[in-house]
RNA sequence: CGGGCUGUAGCGCAGUUUGGUAGCGCGCUUCGUUCGGGACGAAGAGGUCGGAGGUUCAAAUCCUCUCAGCCCGACCA
């Protein structure tokens, strides 16, 4: 207060955002990078928000009839080469094992693969499944009767990326991917819809997150789809992230691997099948449209801590004030809420600057003024020290999920008037050439038309643009470009 | 994978030009006073200077190779 206000992260976003986004990671203890080169160790903190993010959306998965199974992580090169817009996508990025075992280096450099234990058919550790599912649903579709079939996996994947950003895109990294068959096109548009919705829902419920559902153009399709519809989100530094991903296959899967079906007339049909995914890249997302510069800040739906009371002690009443503390605790857990006593031998202070970096939702401070009158003194982490209020333990504990919804619904409210003032309305390639030279961020929205104009190329090429998605909202009449993650 | 920058204590850095065998701040440990938005004093612990070779009496410092990270580009969830 007397001094400059500090911030917890240095540097801000406003001086150097991609550093900040790492100091951020670093300071609430999401995760670290690892000895191996573009993968990452995610630690507790940063797990259990991919836990949070399984729990709930595989819920809706199942309650939409999808089923969960595991298929290899293997994948014969052969499966991977039959589809051929596919393979262009992925043969580049592909971790190829070759070997299945290790021997001494006679030159003593500890092991190698044994020249004489290589494999006849390389396998390539999966980029996605399409192909290994593909083959799997080939065998287990023989009737319409079968349909729809949908399946879906949590696991890891890997593509050996270039260039690697913690949570954003590394070589490995976790997501779920669902893929299900149908009987006909209208199945498969349907279910890359209704699956599209519940993304959405998933963001603004649960993340609170908002962006823009739409279509991709032809160029940013998903290799071997004839259509990908996106969930494309906007960071606080004005670059768009692909949050999520549903791709209508159409008959290309089923043609390459064999998925057919009879049907009621005792025809032989072709399965149109479709895939989708999130990532733990929502992770990297959380962080940058919601963390500031005192560090992250979790929606309060998704984050592992929702409530951290911190008792307040000054050597007398010690033990009744951690007793007091306890009982809020468990009143708290009792409706529902994630509350935790910060019950180590730490100075309060910075056990503040610990919840604030980590971004926990709501603080409680507990001390004898509050013990004695059975009151809290609470802080939402979203407004900060203007937010500290007092009052009775019972009407906290009654109000205390309301207040953990208001701040979701704030931190929503503010995501979309950030999106709606950083997306500009252009009509020509002249109007995205200028938004960019001047430095400004953000996306420029533009008629669908501008994507045939001859000069695009090269204005993308210029200013690191390309097209994100052309939204439902504009009814694919209109095309989003900008800079993207 | 191209271009640029960077790897020195848990974190952030100085020292590298002009080789002489390592330092600062924060953090950490102990004790005391403290504790409601980043406390203070005192005493401590902690580094084979990213790794491997080489030059030299001597290398964090010079040379070669290599690994990793960041930024820009191409590619991508």
């Amino acid at each position: 207060m007397s001094q400059k206000a500090k911030t917890a992260i240095t540097p801000t976003r406003e001086e150097n955002f991609p550093e900040w986004y790492q100091q951020v990671i670093k300071a609430a203890d999401l995760a670290e990078n690892s000895p191996v080169r573009g993968s990452m160790i995610i630690k507790p903190y940063g797990w259990a928000i991919w836990e949070n993010m399984q729990g709930i959306f595989d819920g809706w998965l199942k309650d939409y009839g999808v089923q969960n199974a595991s298929f290899p992580l293997l994948i014969p090169v052969s499966f991977l080469s039959k589809e051929a817009e596919h393979v262009e996508g992925f043969a580049k990025e592909c971790a190829v094992v070759t070997h299945h075992r290790l021997e001494a280096d006679p030159d003593g450099n500890g092991l190698r693969p044994a020249p004489a234990a290589e494999l006849e058919e390389p396998y390539v550790v999966r980029p996605t499944s399409e192909t290994i599912i593909g083959d799997a649903m080939a065998r287990w579709i023989q009737s319409y009767r079968d349909l729809p079939l949908k399946l879906n996996q949590w696991c890891s994947v890997m593509r050996w990326e270039m260039r690697t950003r913690i949570f954003l895109r590394t070589s490995e990294f976790f997501w779920h991917e669902g893929h299900n068959a149908f009987e006909d096109h209208e199945g498969a548009k349907a279910d890359c819809l209704h699956v599209l919705d519940l993304y959405e829902k998933f963001f603004t419920d649960v993340l609170a997150i908002d962006g823009f559902k739409g279509i991709k153009t032809e160029e940013e399709r998903f290799p071997g789809a004839n259509e990908t519809y996106s969930f494309e989100v906007m960071m606080q530094d004005g670059k768009a992230l692909q949050a999520s991903t549903t791709h209508d296959l159409g008959t290309n899967f089923a043609k390459t691997f064999d998925i057919k079906y009879q049907t009621k007339d005792g025809g032989e049909a072709l399965c149109h099948t479709t895939s989708w995914a999130f990532t733990t890249r929502m992770i990297g997302a959380l962080i940058m449209m919601h963390g500031d510069d005192d560090g992250m800040i979790m929606p309060p739906r998704i984050a592992p801590q929702q409530v951290v009371i911190l008792p307040v002690l000054k050597g007398e009443n010690d033990e009744a004030i951690m007793a007091y503390c306890a009982d809020i605790a468990t009143q708290l857990k009792k409706k529902g809420i994630r509350a935790k006593v910060d019950a180590r031998d730490m100075r309060t202070p910075d056990k503040m600057w610990d919840a604030i970096k980590k971004g926990i939702p709501l603080r409680v401070e507990v001390g004898g003024r509050e013990m004695d009158e059975a009151q809290v003194t609470h802080v939402r982490r979203d407004l900060g020290r203007e937010s500290k209020t007092t009052e009775a333990l019972e009407e906290f504990v009654a109000g205390a999920s309301g207040i953990l919804d208001a701040i979701h619904d704030d931190m929503l409210t503010r995501v979309r008037s950030f999106r709606d003032e950083n997306t500009h309305e252009g009509q020509t390639l002249a109007d995205i050439e200028a938004f960019f030279k001047a430095g400004k961020t953000g996306l420029v929205k533009v008629p669908v038309s501008v994507l045939d104009d001859p000069g695009l190329e090269a204005v993308k090429k210029a200013y690191g643009l390309s097209a994100r998605n052309m939204p439902f909202a504009d009814n694919g009449q209109a095309v989003l470009i900008g800079k993207a993650y």
